[in-house]
DNA sequence: TTTTACTTGTTACTTCAATAACAGATTAGA
DNA sequence: TCTAATCTGTTATTGAAGTAACAAGTAAAA
């Protein structure tokens, strides 16, 4: 299968979500137009998509939903639970953390990082919180695939770093610091640039 | 000024935290291949956003770091201070007030919002937090143009709805519910689909 | 049975973003 | 003073993402 273009898969999670709620309403199959109808896209956008996936409907049937979903888990899900952690467990690592036992998915919760000696050692959602200083241990006995970066912006470079030696693969970053890794997917994500971006498009010189 | 693109705002809003961090330690003038490094992107991009806002450098000298600062505000920032509310106070609104209260900026939060009686009626961090029955009152009265919805999914169709109506004119919505929202700028952030893409693009199969 | 309406699947086109290429200007050094 | 190196500013090209257009096929209705 050739690889996705990254839209095209935060769609598809987007579809399966809404999917999974319809099936339990018992509906078989779904048009292009109503899935569209749910996203805020259009027909095409979903058609397209679908098509990328190799997915075939029936003419004017639509999608079978149970199919649908379970080939969206193959393309989109690892085989084995992708193990993932939180490095830092602030409030924002705390919002993770709930997001991820709230929703079941193919992701994994395995361990917990911090720095504050009260934070160590606890269990939370049944995660275990371990000290930063354990990082390269315990992300190679778990084999841990992903890791969330909540830490204060300052260790975040150094933590990447010390994440893809210990075999990360994938990271995202949500401190305000811009971090260069090599050898695993980044994907940042900075709040502020975030915010500031809506707050220029909100001036009132560009209503349209 | 011709409208920016998306993500030149975005990386307006990166320039201008690492330019300030540079202008403390007294540096003044600074190369585009400079800003390139900082940021891990390439010259040209930086000079060809700097192009779009119009700031000219001096040759061999580079760019002026106190003027390219002050320029990025006047086009980024909104004359007065963008008054921003969160609405649903818990892990990931708690999150965002410490961003918003840590990095100073021209926004400025004004309310919380939530509907837990424990919660309703507490300072924190010199913002107060109301019943969100009150928001078109409040919304209204303290002229908020932002809202950042941290609330439960089912809820954030309705309250997008009730905030659009009181003014707002920018909502990010970090909820995993699509919303549809007529009359202002709407960001979408799901983080559960954020996640399965960086899985997805961990693959094995993918390593370059 | 024939026609019509509808829905999929795919290709072609458009728009937006990033990268490359290069002309022009200035400073430093020969 | 002249030459070479360097850095900016802009245009041209490439690439990614989204939208439009439409052929093909099927089910339902006439």
């Amino acid at each position: 299968m050739e690889i996705l273009p990254e839209r095209t898969v935060e769609r598809l999670s987007h579809y399966r979500r809404v999917l999974s709620k319809l099936l339990e309403i018992n509906k078989e199959y779904i048009y292009s137009h109503e899935i569209a109808k749910l996203l805020h896209i259009t027909p095409v956008q979903v058609r397209r998509d679908l098509m990328l996936i190799g997915h075939s409907g029936t003419l004017r049937k639509g999608y079978r939903i149970r199919e649908l979903i379970s080939l969206i888990g193959t393309i989109i899900d690892n085989p084995e639970k992708y193990k993932v952690a939180i490095i830092g467990f602030g409030k924002l690592g705390h919002a993770l953390l709930n997001y991820l036992t709230e929703n079941e998915s193919n992701l994994h919760l395995v361990a917990l990082f911090d720095t504050n000696p009260e934070k160590i050692g606890t269990t939370n959602n049944n995660v275990i919180c371990y000290s930063v200083d354990r990082i390269p241990e315990i992300i190679k006995r778990y084999n841990i695939d992903m890791a969330l970066l909540t830490l204060p912006p300052q260790f975040a470079q150094r933590t990447a770093n010390q994440l893809v030696e210990s075999g990360v693969k994938g990271i995202i970053n949500y401190t305000s610091s811009i971090l260069s890794v090599e050898g695993a997917f980044l994907e940042q994500y900075d709040m502020i640039a975030s915010l500031e971006k809506v707050a220029y498009f909100t001036k009132p010189e560009f209503y349209l």
